[in-house]
DNA sequence: GTGACTTTGTGCATCGGTTCACAAAAGGAT
DNA sequence: ATCCTTTTGTGAACCGATGCACAAAGTCAC
């Protein structure tokens, strides 16, 4: 069924998706200083996994290692960038100028990754006009033609919660399929379309409980009730 | 080995403690809006979860609901807070205020879930002293002590990548045990220590991966090579 | 060419998490 | 008091991900 000269296999799972990225950013790091191979030991160690895991991960893009030898830096950042569709201009937009939305739009590791900010809305008119890394922001009401005209396909929502579902309806209705929620709503999509979420407070809410644990739980010298 | 009278199990499952805050909003949301009492599947669909997941993680608190009715909404939000952490009042210190530290250090989000922004540090003496979000910039000369005067426990670092593991070192060295790292760097800290870390442009890249399969994937209609 | 050495790629056991499906428990009606 | 309805809490099957451990495949020295 698979046939050597294909070794790319369809359908790589969700969880080395998610760790292609981290061994892209040591792969750079790496050729920067010059290395020009690099064995899956030390590369795990660079990214900081298990070297099994990353043989396994890399696996499923292909047989891209030389057996005693390792592998080469430059090509495995080439065939990992062409797996996560990088090697591809990308045209970004983003929603709600708020401070978060500044921080997006002015954040240099989405354009060193291939991915351009085509766009930034906002509905406040006290903002609209105004210049944010280089782009004039965009009112609100422009969304779906500047989307269309520009090729948007990944829209950032960095609009207040409550704003947020309103928009994420208006840009799904206009094409877009893949969506950046920072906004701390559940969002309501079709199936055909993408949504990731960073929540800020959630990370800390996390961290809260396990520093709880190492002080000693809410209860536990306690043993009332 | 499990008492009746006391239900509530150490070690929770990190899984379910990530998702503990997503049913926290959910249920905030709902007693703003007067909802006493929810089933596990409203809860469930008002977080974007299956509900027999939500019963399973809320069973590793204790037995809170009433069956045939649901789960008390202010009991609840009161004992996920607790178990959470979120009863106590948590000193955060920010380290960096480029773009993004100013965002975070303005996000309404921390404050209203019990996180104290208390000190606010940069090396640039440009900025050191300007007032953000309320609080004087301070020197990170003086970390170390200011974080043991202000008893802060968890620290955020929005430093440049390359700042990012020294300052990481000093405040550990300065006894901080919980790091959220926006910084693009993998950190070497004492198992002791959690970190937990927020990289922006990766799920950017992890949409583009599937935005580029919906297309039609790299090489989907070239057979070539 | 042969043998020693290195490092990949992967089969397999294991583990944690998810989902199903249902018994147990509570409430309300008659 | 008994039955019927609702909804929880959980046993058990399932599924994907992890990590060990090793054979296969390559390099290098001679």
């Amino acid at each position: 069924m698979k046939s050597p000269s294909q070794p790319r296999d369809r359908g790589i799972p969700e969880a080395t998706v998610a760790r292609l990225p981290l061994y892209l950013r040591a792969l750079h790091g790496m050729a920067e200083r010059g290395i020009a191979t690099v064995s899956s030991e030390d590369l795990a160690a660079a990214a900081g996994v298990n070297s099994a895991k990353l043989r396994k991960d890399l696996s499923h893009l292909g047989s891209y290692g030389t057996r005693g030898v390792g592998y080469e830096v430059e090509y495995l950042v080439y065939q990992i960038s062409r797996e996560l569709g990088l090697t591809q201009d990308w045209a970004v937009a983003i929603v709600g100028v708020g401070n978060l939305g500044r921080a997006l739009a002015n954040y240099g590791g989405f354009v060193s990754r291939g991915f351009r900010i085509a766009a930034v809305f906002d509905a406040d008119p006290e903002v609209v006009g105004d210049d944010i890394a280089g782009l004039n922001v965009e009112h609100i009401d422009e969304l779906e033609a500047v989307i269309k005209r520009r090729g948007v396909s990944i829209v950032v929502l960095a609009t207040p919660a409550a704003a947020a579902q309103e928009v994420c309806d208006r840009v799904v209705a206009a094409g877009v399929t893949s969506i950046l929620n920072f906004a701390p709503v559940v969002l309501t999509v079709p199936d055909s379309v993408d949504v990731r979420k960073v929540d800020l407070s959630i990370e800390l809410q996390i961290l809260a409980f396990h520093e709880q644990r190492k002080a000693g739980g809410p209860l536990m010298a306690v043993d009332s009730q």
